[in-house]
RNA sequence: GGGCGAUUAGCUCAGUUGGUUAGAGCACUAGCUCGACAAGCUAGGGGUCGGUGGUUCGAGUCCACUAUCGCCCA
């Protein structure tokens, strides 16, 4: 029985049975058949470091909107899942428990046994992952999931990386890294965390060698670092100094104008400087860029080196003595300077790995850098080479990782080169759609930018196009290559083994491995002039040998293959590769490329080869559909997985990109793991239904503007509910004080001896009122259902509102769909919301509550309307709100089976595999529409004179209005209507409906409202009073305009008309008040 | 340092190509336990659209500058 429902929605009682049934169902099942319409998307792959948080659930909630959209309008549709492996993130988490809960370092284990441990850890949390995904109704395919290190996707790799070496699109270079001499490996840019700490500024003599008279016989060159000057290789004086320090002044002088009061002193200070600078510096200055250019040469003290003196712009001629050291191997901006002057001087360096001085750091070598440094000022100073020494603030970049200060460090590292490159590059080789390409980068750039696929596809970016489409433009165009090694043991490693050989060892290695038919092994050798050849047989091996270079494509053969060229003196390369070279593959890797028949995929998976006559998985759902992603990631993800879509199948993976918001906290940032900020979406669900905070996700989705989320805890303490953008941190940034109490909480539940708060956010109410009405509109429908079966012949006894409400169901199916495919999810489950809401629940239900309760014919046809409108309504809201709208879909259908106006609905037994509603345009009707408009006016403007003059509810009202026309006819139209939902006794319209004395008015456009009765005349000519005045001013304002001839003139005549047509109408208002106000003074 | 963006009601956000009185939800105020829903219903109050200047008959909307904040890239 439906009166046994809940009255209130309790979404722990349905959630799980629902998704059970969808699995046993196989309801979210891909497999290739002969449908042509098809929709793939890729889950951006969350990393497996760690739970998800509110923006994971942000990203799969609005691919789960799209796919189950999809699906239900019969696309074969397919959201792959799966999580990435997260190079350095993972490892780092995993060091660091093994350092705090058993003190040993990854050393300590070693290569195998830590890369074990994360294997543990991975399997974990990709567990706990696909726990939250599920959770949140995610509809993917889950016997397709993947992980980037899986053999399916591993294979990918190496066939990659194997391809690319080959094409000469890999190489290897040096390059400037954030060096952790700790833990001994590279860390990111955003692995830094910079602190400001109290420093020294060190100024050094280098002594000129032959001066020339005149000529100063030292150099001064200021550091923060000086044992970084044991591998200095030049100093740099400015090219042009006049020239530079006249423009500085200049632009000083002109900011010193146009500067608000407090920066003026600062700059007028500085103006005086740089005058000074000139008249007395400046002749120094310029003999020193002489020196450099005569080819001047300074010794380095300690190591003895002859440096030159050399031209560059990177020297600042307004600071210090205008002189700059050049120490290429370890500082960013020297190691620029180099690149531009490499033909004049070499870079050197001298730190080994863990941080210690090496050889070329002469009688420091062996020393600590931070031993050096003290070794290094007292040598000058015993040399009487110190200068100065200043005490300064200094920033040093610290590893988020060890907590140690990083070095710049350069070192050897692969790249993949994206710039063009000669005779261009061929993607999808050996496909029948194989095409040229100038580069990488330029590929990618081409494909947003009018260019079309073999198949006709580009890319577009949602909702903004032309914003991120330029985004993603100017991180293409400068063709920076991609550093793609890693110091790291967790990840896919580089399937190079090197080895130097001479030229006979080379030629006999080569006719082991290498024979007309292999095509799993390239060889490259480098010469010492540095020259790199592709070497296909022993004949081609160069004279003299050299660095052989070989890469093996396929993992499966790799251990036949590696004990012949180990056993040759060859190593595999020990680093890992950049974890979004193997996320940038996804799209394919995941369906089985390069050859689906034979991918290895997990055990209980479905296979990705062809079968029952349908073509593979690779086939069929490559190239895919859309890209469901946040902005941040544009460049790093974006941008390559369209690079190795191109080269690898010579199609786009996707053709839509939807960048979605990000969740920020209520301070404005980022929600993040490692911030601390971050809301479990397990913690929203069970507080609030799965359906609760979807449907607040949506909402919150208008456009790419990121959204705050006020997050709140609930202290474990004392119960408060605690607000966390305003609460005092505890010990740690995840820890907070809980003001009733004093004590500290956790909001991670990650500390084992503070005790952990639950995250919440009101914000999530309204979803959980939503789903609550929803619950309660259906609980009402199926109350008055009894005895209801489908009749076809319906259409023909459609009364008034039926029409109305099937109309307003119309428009509300083309609007929804509208918004979807213009990716504004907000706008589209506000349209739902507002006709369920505002149209069905609060008009159309109230206006039938009379029918169903009277019975017979009117009743029945007013059960079928309704029966129609919940049956589209719990379709259009389905892909929002999944869960509760199958429980309510399978109730509706237990007491209406068919559904229907003059035909009755497609059925399905399963509502998430249920037809999209189709608009029926036949019941659109905006007559009839406006008509109802007009009756809801009447209807709020009599709510509100009783709610202004204290008339209970329910007492009924006579109403007398004064209207012609239109407007006349159709309240006379909707006379039921009217008396039922506005409480009215009787109600008489016309023209010449007179006021009685004891009336109540009220005006509003040419109707006339009177309220016998209800008499409370001072009120009533207050309001009068003011609705004159402001009636008045808008009557101004619109006389104004059209007094204004240049508005006349200029204005688009519609609008003039418009203005005109408005006058008319204000001033027939404004009479009609006035009469009013009259006729109350003259009663009074 | 370079690029992109944001700033609208107490809060979180809409506001298409410039054109009637700038909207929604929450919160707030008042009144409603009428046979779905108090997680509800009804009505109401609340904004000189960050600031300054400009273009225009007309600016929340276009332009310039400025302040604050955010993101990406160096």
């Amino acid at each position: 029985m439906a009166k046994d429902l809940a009255t209130k929605y309790d979404p722990v009682l349905i959630e799980k049975a629902i998704f059970q049934r969808w699995e046993a169902h196989d309801a979210f099942r891909s497999i290739p058949d002969d449908r042509k319409d098809r929709y793939v998307i890729m889950m951006p792959l969350p990393n497996v470091t760690g739970a998800l948080h509110m923006g994971h659930a942000m990203d799969n909630v609005m691919q789960d909107l799209l796919t189950r959209w999809h699906r239900m309008m019969a696309h074969n549709s397919l959201w792959m899942a799966g999580t990435d492996h997260a190079g350095i993130a993972t490892q780092a988490v995993v060091e660091k428990r093994l350092l705090e809960l058993e003190g040993k370092t990854r050393h300590d284990l070693g290569r195998e046994q830590l890369v074990e441990r994360i294997w543990q850890w991975k399997d974990q949390y990709q567990k706990r992952i696909v726990t939250q995904q599920k959770a949140m109704g995610c509809s993917c395919d889950w016997d397709r999931q993947r992980f980037t290190m899986d053999p399916v996707c591993a294979r990918a790799v190496t066939w990659t990386f194997f391809r690319m070496f080959k094409d000469g699109l890999i190489v290897q270079g040096d390059r400037m890294v954030n060096w952790d001499c700790h833990l001994q490996t590279a860390v990111a840019d955003d692995e830094i965390e910079h602190k400001t700490i109290d420093g020294h500024f060190w100024h050094l003599r280098y002594p000129v060698i032959d001066p020339q008279s005149g000529e100063p016989d030292h150099v001064v060159v200021a550091t923060t670092r000086p044992e970084t000057m044991l591998g200095d290789t030049a100093v740099a004086v400015h090219p042009e100094p006049a020239r530079a320090l006249d423009e500085l002044l200049k632009k000083t002088r002109e900011r010193l104008s146009q500067a608000a009061e407090k920066h003026q002193q600062e700059l007028s200070e500085e103006v005086v400087r740089l005058e000074q600078r000139i008249e007395k510096l400046l002749p120094s200055l310029e003999k020193l860029t002489q020196m450099a250019r005569d080819g001047r040469m300074v010794k380095l003290p300690i190591v003895d080196r002859e440096i030159p003196l050399i031209t560059d712009e990177w020297a600042k001629p307004e600071l210090g003595s205008g002189c700059v050291k050049i120490t290429p191997a370890h500082d960013p901006n020297d190691y620029e300077v180099w690149q531009r002057h490499s033909d004049q001087f070499d870079a050197i360096n001298i730190l080994e790995p863990d941080g210690t001085l090496n050889d070329a750091a002469g009688p420091c070598s062996g020393e600590d850098r931070f031993e050096a440094r003290k070794s290094v000022i007292s040598k000058f100073e015993s040399l009487g080479l110190l200068e100065l020494i200043e005490e300064r603030k200094v920033e040093v970049g610290h590893s988020d990782r060890s907590k140690t200060p990083v070095e710049p460090y350069l070192s050897l590292q692969w790249f993949v080169r994206m710039g063009d490159i000669e005779g261009g590059v061929t993607c999808g080789e050996g496909l029948d759609h194989q095409f040229k390409t100038p580069g990488l980068a330029q590929a990618a750039i081409d494909s947003v930018s009018g260019w079309k696929s073999p198949s006709g596809r580009s890319v577009r970016f949602h909702p903004d196009p032309e914003r991120y489409r330029n985004t993603y433009i100017n991180w293409l165009e400068e063709k920076r290559d991609w550093c793609i090694s890693r110091q790291l043991w967790w990840g896919h490693r580089i399937p190079i083994w090197a080895g130097d050989l001479e030229e006979v060892e080379l030629k006999d290695l080569i006719d082991k491995i290498m024979t007309p038919e292999t095509e799993d092994v390239c060889a490259r050798v480098v010469t010492s002039d540095g020259t790199n050849h592709l070497v296909e047989n022993s004949d081609g091996v160069p004279a003299g040998g050299g660095q052989l270079l070989l890469s093996l494509r396929e993992p499966a053969i790799q251990d036949s293959i590696r004990i012949i060229i180990e056993d040759a003196g060859l190593q595999r390369d020990p680093d890992v590769l950049d974890t979004w070279f193997s996320s940038a593959l996804w799209p394919h890797s995941t369906l089985g490329w390069p050859d689906p028949a034979t991918a290895i995929v997990d055990e209980g998976q479905r296979p990705l080869g062809a079968s029952n006559g349908s073509v593979d998985c690779l086939e069929y759902y490559y190239p895919g559909s859309c890209l469901v992603t946040g902005r941040d990631i544009i460049s790093l993800w974006v941008a390559r997985m369209v690079i190795m879509g191109l080269y690898n199948l010579g199609d786009l993976p996707f053709t839509d990109v939807f960048l979605h918001a990000n969740i920020l906290d209520g301070k404005g940032e980022r929600m993040s793991k490692s911030k601390g900020n971050g809301i479990d979406p397990i913690d929203i669900i069970e507080r609030y239904g799965t359906d609760a905070m979807r449907f607040v996700l949506f909402e919150m989705q208008t456009g790419t503007q990121d959204i705050r989320l006020p997050v709140q805890a609930i202290s474990p303490f004392t119960g408060d509910v605690i607000d966390l953008a305003t609460a005092k941190h505890g010990h740690s940034i995840f820890t907070y004080l809980c003001p009733g109490s004093g004590k500290e909480f956790d909001v991670l539940g990650t500390m084992e001896d503070v005790p952990s708060a639950k995250l919440i956010s009101d914000r999530f109410d309204v979803g959980r009122n939503f789903c609550n009405k929803l619950w309660n509109a259906v609980r009402f429908a199926l109350m008055n259902l009894e005895g209801y079966s489908y009749d076809s012949g319906c259409s023909k006894r459609l009364q008034t509102e039926d029409r109305w409400i099937l109309s307003k169901l119309t428009g509300a199916c083309e609007e929804v769909s509208d918004h979807l495919r213009a990716y504004n999810p907000a706008a589209a489950i506000g349209s739902a919301r507002e006709f369920f809401w505002n149209e069905l629940c609060d008009w159309y239900l109230e206006a039938i509550k009379p029918r169903l309760r009277d019975g017979g014919e009117d009743a029945t046809t007013a059960q079928q309307v309704l029966a129609t409108c919940l049956d589209q309504v719990l379709r259009l809201l389905h892909p929002f709100v999944p869960f509760i709208t199958e429980e309510l879909w399978g109730s509706l259908r237990e007491f209406a089976s068919e559904r229907g106006i003059d035909q009755p609905l497609e059925d399905s037994e399963l509502l998430c595999l249920a037809r999209w509603p189709q608009p029926e345009s036949r019941f659109r009707d905006e007559e009839l529409e406006a008509s109802f408009d007009r009756c809801r006016d009447l209807i709020r403007t009599l709510r509100d004179l009783r709610a202004r003059h204290n008339v209970p509810p329910r007492q009924e009202l006579e109403v007398r209005i004064r209207t012609s026309g239109t407007t006349a006819a159709a309240f006379q139209s909707l006379e039921g209507l009217i008396l039922h939902l506005g409480v009215i006794s009787s109600i008489t319209v016309g023209p010449d409906v007179e006021r009685t004395i004891d009336s109540a008015v009220s005006v509003s456009g040419d109707v006339e409202i009177f309220v016998p009765g209800v008499i409370d005349l001072e009120k009533e000519k207050v309001r009068l009073r003011e609705q004159e005045k402001q009636t008045e001013g808008r009557l101004n304002g619109s006389h104004k305009k059209l007094a204004n001839e240049n508005f006349i003139l200029k204005a688009a005549p519609e609008v003039v008309e418009r203005e005109k047509a408005q006058v008319v109408e204000l001033e027939q208002q404004l009479v009609t008040i006035r009469s009013n106000i009259e006729a109350l003074n003259a009663d009074s």
